[in-house]
RNA sequence: GGCCCAGUGGCUCAGUUGGUUAGAGCGCCGCCCUGUCACGGCGGAGGUCGAGAGUUCGAGUCUCUUCUGGGUCGCCA
């Protein structure tokens, strides 16, 4: 039976005690991991979220009563000890950090019985997601995830820390605020007082951080979350952490200065990590050159290479009119990879077909220097070997070739280095490379909307240099907008901002919109612009994104306490919903009948 | 919306070409044990094989449908 604690107090997290305390009478408080009962003597590990301690129970000092108490004593059981702590007088534990100190009990409390969980409450768990989630209390007991939000609220100490020390001021901006459908859809919250209308969560505090600036705040920053209402990840879920700052008085470079401070602090305070300033600095388009990716992961080298010009004449067809039409030929070298077996290499021409490629041609340059290819046949042995030649080919090594429209390339040759490096263990957690990916399209021909939408947002200032083609060749102007990019994922992006009203009146012209949409959508932001707007730019970090890889994760779910599953839903809580039709009454809203109750 | 993977005692898994009574480890329950820490010893309980339909003399195994979870493409300014 439970009893009460009253009386104790606990003066002491398991491992806060050490052999430095050896004599002293503590109280320690926590859940019972682990009972070993050898007859006349009990050993007790004893969890909090600092770790474990070893409790030692004997009659003799314990009493019968609470002797007996001890024995009764379960997993997840949580207890109060008093007790002396004493170096051990068995073998030491290298395994735990309290391994040569134990707590002789002179008092035991049950404070909560607890039925057998469903799963082991342990290390590296290995139980199935869906069940962890239902019991995400439990699971949250779990060393590694405490671990994690633990790191989680540190970094976040730190960031603000930081950013205060640099003048910057937190302010909380609203959660419910006005739709703006440009970008990801949104959540929508019906309003009672106006039944019709609703809200929407913030995608972003975007236009708000713009309002702060023009009001003069100058340094703003907010820990924050948004919502997103698109189809989830490993690495996405439907509300979001971001760190989000934006700055006045400032260009690209004093965004990325402080940012790189920023980083350089976080990562050695939170991981160790010494984080080489400055940052390296990549072109967008050099990275889609080199990397074939927006957000390159430079743990590893295997470039993307231009064959075009070597094989635009060659006999291959299809790589001649592949060039012929405009687009490219490029390759990766797989560095001693000659030898991988067919199955292998038919599997990654699936997984580049998953991308649009239509196939992928490949050379194997032979121990012995003769090739096996699949186009050899096509080609003459001089094509060939000036072709091995560019690429850097070496007896043992395997080219592979993509052919056809840039963008199919360059997403295809991407993705196959980054598959081929997960399938050769190229990529090591521990090591921890950064790049800024600059100069991005300003805007992006979008097919479905049959107009140029913006990359980043609709506020993105062009490059200075740029400016003139707006009207000429808008998909060739490059934006003051940034990414940082950590190991092939990308961490935070943002850019200046546009802050005269003709250059913003431009770039909505060229998305399509009429001065009436502009306003109706964004007239207070415009409105604003009109009483003295500072120049200004911002960045935001997915901070979930930044803990899991601090964290040496694999999905954000294990570095948020309480994640949704990839159909947004909550399996602990079971939402969302159905609400009472009485709710709904209030709020002006009608179901079609089919649809109450139904999940999807 | 598409594609891929998984689902078998509480947990993690094995289960051969479709063939007797579905197994293992851990956990759990009982008894024993005074230096264990992956404690040990003896004994025991626990299964609609995710669900439904079909093929078959016979289905955990084959087929179809469906549910749940994960990964991914589309989507994510």
């Amino acid at each position: 039976m439970a009893e009460s604690m009253k009386g104790l107090h606990r003066t002491h997290r398991c491992t806060e005690l050490s052999n430095r305390n050896i004599g002293e009478t503590v109280t320690v408080m926590g859940w019972v991991q682990k009972s070993r009962n050898k007859g006349g003597i009990i050993f007790v590990d004893l969890r909090d979220r600092s770790g474990i301690i070893q409790i030692i129970f004997e009659e003799k000092d314990v009493g019968s009563a609470d002797f007996e108490k001890a024995e009764q004593l379960r997993s997840e059981y949580v207890i109060a000890v008093v007790g002396r702590v004493e170096a051990r007088s068995g073998a030491v534990n290298q395994a735990l950090v309290t391994g040569d100190i134990e707590i002789r009990a002179t008092g035991l409390r049950i404070l909560s019985e607890a039925e057998v969980p469903p799963f082991p409450i342990e290390e590296d768990s290995k139980t199935k997601e869906d069940l962890r989630l239902k019991y995400r209390f439990l699971d949250l007991r779990r060393p590694d995830l405490q671990r994690n939000l633990m790191l989680r609220s540190k970094a976040a100490n730190i960031v603000r820390q930081f950013l205060i020390e640099e003048g910057f001021i937190e302010i909380e901006t609203p959660v419910l605020t006005k739709s703006t459908p440009e970008g990801a859809r949104d959540y929508l919250v019906p309003s009672r007082i106006y039944p019709g209308k609703f809200y929407a969560l913030p995608q972003s505090p975007q236009l708000f951080k713009q309002l702060l600036m023009c009001a003069g705040y100058d340094r703003y920053f907010q820990i924050v979350k948004c919502f997103r209402d698109e189809d989830l990840r490993a690495d996405r879920q439907p509300e979001f952490t971001q760190i989000d700052m934006e700055l006045s008085f400032v260009d690209v470079d004093d965004v990325i200065s402080v940012n790189e401070r920023l980083i350089q602090r976080l990562f050695k305070e939170t991981a160790g990590i010494d984080v080489k300033l400055p940052i390296p600095r990549m072109t967008y388009k050099e990275a889609m050159e080199r990397y074939g990716s927006d957000k390159p992961d430079i743990r590893f080298g295997m470039e993307l290479k231009n064959v075009s010009d070597i094989v635009k004449n060659c006999g291959f067809g299809v790589f001649a009119s592949v060039v012929e039409s405009g687009g490219s030929v490029r390759g990766i070298n797989a560095k001693g990879q000659a030898e991988m077996p067919r199955k292998k290499l038919d599997a990654l021409t699936d997984f580049a077909k998953g991308f649009g490629a239509k196939g992928l041609a490949y050379l194997a340059v032979n121990p012995d220097g003769t090739y096996k290819s699949s186009f050899a046949k096509f080609m003459t042995e001089e094509e060939l070997d000036v072709l091995v030649k560019t690429m850097d080919g070496k007896p043992g090594d395997l080219l592979l070739f993509a052919a056809d429209k840039d963008e199919v390339v360059f997403d295809v040759l991407g993705n196959l280095r980054l598959e081929l490096a997960r399938n050769l263990g190229l990529l090591d957690k521990d090591d921890y490379k950064f790049l800024w990916v600059t100069e991005f399209p300003l805007l992006e021909f979008s097919e479905e909307e049959n107009r140029y939408v913006a990359k980043h947002h609709p506020f993105t200032m062009p490059m200075d240099e740029d400016i003139h083609m707006l009207d000429t060749d808008p998909g060739k102007v490059r934006a003051k907008a940034y990414d940082i990019v950590l190991n092939g994922t990308e961490i935070g992006g943002g850019s200046v901002r546009i802050h005269q009203s003709e250059v913003q009146e431009k770039m909505f012209e060229v998305l399509g919109f009429t001065k009436e949409d502009a306003y109706e959508r964004f007239g207070f932001l415009l409105n604003a612009f009109k009483y003295g707007v500072p120049p200004h730019a911002g960045l935001a970090y997915g901070f979930d994104r930044l803990i899991m890889l601090i964290a040496k994760e694999d999905n954000i779910r294990d570095v948020i306490a309480f994640p949704k599953t990839k159909d947004a839903s909550c399996l602990m809580t079971d939402a969302p919903n159905v609400v009472d039709k009485k709710q709904l009454d209030e709020l002006g809203i009608q179901l079609k009948n089919q649809q109450r109750g139904l999940r999807k």
